[in-house]
DNA sequence: TTACCATTTGAAATTGATTTCAATCTCTTT
DNA sequence: AAAGAGATTGAAATCAATTTCAAATGGTAA
């Protein structure tokens, strides 16, 4: 591969000069335009290996998330990937499957690669409080982290997550005037932050409005998935009228076992989700959820990256974002 | 940060027996065990850019899709993470919009990277010829290249791809055989390989049946996505019984058309896509489409492209998988 | 013509690892 | 006890850039 100093020695220049270049340092614009012209004629591409073993900001942002087949993940990728690009850093990939063995080891890929900041998009998946050292490691080694929809375990970083209590708050209360009386609730394990804060929402809607808390209908367990959404919901046919879903993916597999049982949503029982993903305003019935704002916390996520990066931002902050919820055909 | 040398002196050694202990060389068990103690205590994580400014194999590879939103490519990007990550490589990823200048960028990105190799996962956007001189000098500078459903411009790269030919042959002959007789197409860009050979396949199954070919009810403009299947169906309606869409999106965005027209699917229009996305099985009407064996063309792509890299590969090779068409509701 | 200042340039150090080559240390064998 | 073989180790070069410091060059004013 051509170097730097192949060029040098074609323009009769020294390798710092083709470097001033490269770098719009002090040139003599005679001299500058020759060595582009040398560069172009060589096809000379400088090595970001070495370049940035120099600088101080290699540019490399990590990015986790627990599933990219999960649509608000696919969103939350293409938001960061396109707010990077614009401000010339590029994203490495690491897809977790929520499971903390791999988020290790994407983590710990991370820290080799000298990324400069790391985005953690997860909020469901395993619990993974044992993380807690390497995050503490990458902090002390100067690489910045933000966390979007998770706990921050005392960690000097930001998080930015959507008002899951106010969410799950409003579409329960949102229920309960519909008429409904026996609301269940599934989601996915009960360590994680969202399933936590989510059934605090619902719970309290059935408190205020004086219902009954049932911990019969109260399901949190296994995976944020359309499969085990089905799973939950059988086990509570003809015990509900409603059900609140920990996530979209979840409301539909809810949907589909009340149908596979000859009931009718939302006749028969009410189902609502969480995410309002692209799918849920195609499916039949069209899901009524909580809207989450992916751009709008992918965006603050970036920003304040950006900002711990350049050494705009010192303090860690948690920041909520109000979500808002769609009514549609399934409740 | 800690580096090779810190470890070096607090152990009493040579940084070579550092690096030999990082890497199983030949090292004394107890002098090995007292630096990894150390390496342990101190926190000490290698630096990837000096690691692999020396070897030859950077172990990243570059990934490049048109749109991560679409499922299609959401599961092409979790086939090639996990298929890489299983054997020590990492993804960088790219997502071009289907943009040539976005795709170039990318490609530029890759290249200051040092990958070890790429691949392109596009096969819908805009007309990319002009990127040829940016794949040649890749190549020459051995980067390797595997391209998944997109033509090869006469490259030194492997072309790994579902039959399209053949997919829109077969269902367009299942319309026929279902009884309809003006069958319409609608796809994105006539430039693109992908469009050019579906719309192969429906002409070749409508002569082969003696049917008419009007070019009225042909429609090869704009995006692979569901908008443009509502838009292009729009011009449809009423002229035809029967449509063959370019992508599983434009066949939904074509059923929401006819739907919101006060026509019924399949009843007055049979729709059927290309893809088999994880939404076709769940709208209303499901889906008939053609399955494209995306797990097993990405496998092949990475299987391939390490071929090349570690020098076992030497040929380019055009890999046509064979598609199968799902029969749902919509036909 | 000289002094002074600003603009360009290059030599050499630096970044953090690996790798080669030669030297040293341990054994075993005679 | 000496020789030889094999296992460990270290010094220095290398990878491909940037950056610092000092030197050279050029232009202007006194």
């Amino acid at each position: 591969m051509v170097t730097i100093y192949d060029i040098a020695k074609k323009a009769g220049v020294s390798p710092a000069t083709v470097s001033r270049v490269l770098n719009n340092g002090p040139v003599r614009i005679s001299t500058k335009e020759k060595i582009l012209k040398i560069i172009e004629k060589e096809n000379f591409v400088p090595d970001n290996r070495a370049v940035y073993l120099k600088k101080l900001n290699t540019k490399k942002i990590g990015l986790i998330v627990p599933d990219v087949l999960n649509p608000i993940y696919s969103l939350k990728i293409k938001v960061i990937h396109d707010y990077l690009k614009e401000r010339n850093y590029y994203l490495i990939l690491g897809n977790s499957y929520g499971y903390v063995d791999e988020e290790k080891s994407i983590l710990e890929m991370f820290e080799r690669e000298r990324v400069a900041g790391v985005i953690i998009g997860t909020c469901e998946g395993e619990d993974d409080s044992c993380l807690v050292p390497i995050f503490t490691r990458m902090l002390n080694n100067g690489i910045k982290i933000v966390f979007t929809g998770k706990k921050n375990y005392g960690l000097k970083v930001d998080v930015i997550s959507v008002n899951n209590v106010s969410g799950t708050y409003k579409i329960t209360n949102y229920l309960i005037k519909t008429g409904r009386k026996k609301i269940g609730f599934i989601s996915g394990e009960k360590s994680l932050r969202a399933t936590e804060e989510r059934l605090e929402g619902y719970l309290k809607a059935l408190k205020e409005r004086g219902l009954k808390i049932d911990k019969e209908i109260i399901l949190c367990e296994g995976e944020y998935k359309l499969e085990n959404g089905k799973r939950l919901t059988k086990k509570l046919l003809r015990k509900v009228d409603a059900i609140v879903c920990g996530n979209d993916l979840m409301a539909i597999g809810a949907i589909k076992a009340i149908e596979e049982n000859g009931l009718k949503v939302p006749d028969d029982i009410s189902v609502c989700g969480f995410d309002d993903i692209f799918l849920s305003s195609l499916i039949k019935p069209s899901l009524t959820t909580v809207h989450q704002p992916i751009e709008k916390i992918s965006e603050i996520a970036c920003e304040r990256l950006i900002g711990w990066i350049d050494g705009k931002i010192k303090k860690e902050e948690e920041i909520l974002i109000e979500p808002e919820i769609i009514i549609r055909e399934s409740a």
